[in-house]
DNA sequence: CCACTATATTGCCATACAGTCATTTAGTGG
DNA sequence: CCACTAAATGACTGTATGGCAATATAGTGG
């Protein structure tokens, strides 16, 4: 029969995930740590984000599970948990294509 | 060499859709569309959610590209216009089953 | 203990937006 | 033309939150 729905509780879960990384400045943030882990000051230099800004994006990533942390002396370095973001990040930019070609497909058809 | 960077206007089309999806009630749309299209009442009666508010959020999903709008009638049908939509559901799924195996493995290991 | 650097936290403001209600628009049948 | 139903739109409100500036906390070296 018909697919399983979500739970309710299921459905704010993960709409809380992509909210997460449905902000600028936190996609910004994953994807200059796509290269390697980072201080919190070397993404405030790479970003051109302020540094209390950082610091409660990186927060909300680390809740969420996103990144994860590393306390070294005076730093805290910071890395992407685990590339499947990256994975979703390339299916939303497939999708991006998709309408786009398909957006010219149109335009052509004129 | 390291991986390329986002584009700053990428990373903010990127950020929209994610922040599109990343919405209870859309996400609940879009669920109950998962089993095929549906008029705006028929999602109204389904999801529990206002009828106005819907509608917006059609909207919204519609030009993102989400959804796909059939006329007919008095009547108007929307559809996913994708299936990737679910596969960006499933792999953060499949992260959200990660996180809590590990934090299983870390609670067991007290 | 003090000075310094890195990070976290807090208070504040402005904006965005989900929800609700009321209204409008569009299509249908009598 | 009118009554009815479906969908879209607009006005309004409350809440959430991103950015900023200031401050607090923590770790290091002198």
């Amino acid at each position: 029969m018909g697919t399983i729905r979500l739970t309710p509780e299921l459905l704010h879960i993960i709409a809380e995930r992509f909210k997460a990384i449905g902000e600028p400045a936190r996609l910004q943030i994953l994807d200059t740590l796509r290269e390697g882990e980072r201080t919190v000051t070397e993404l405030v230099d790479e970003t051109g984000l302020g540094q209390g800004n950082v610091s409660k994006h990186l927060q909300l990533l680390h809740t969420l599970g996103f990144v994860t942390r590393r306390k070294e002396g005076l730093h805290v370095y910071y890395a992407v948990a685990d590339r499947s973001v990256f994975k979703l990040c390339d299916i939303m930019c497939g999708r991006l294509e998709a309408e786009t070609s398909a957006r010219r497909k149109v335009l052509a058809a004129r």
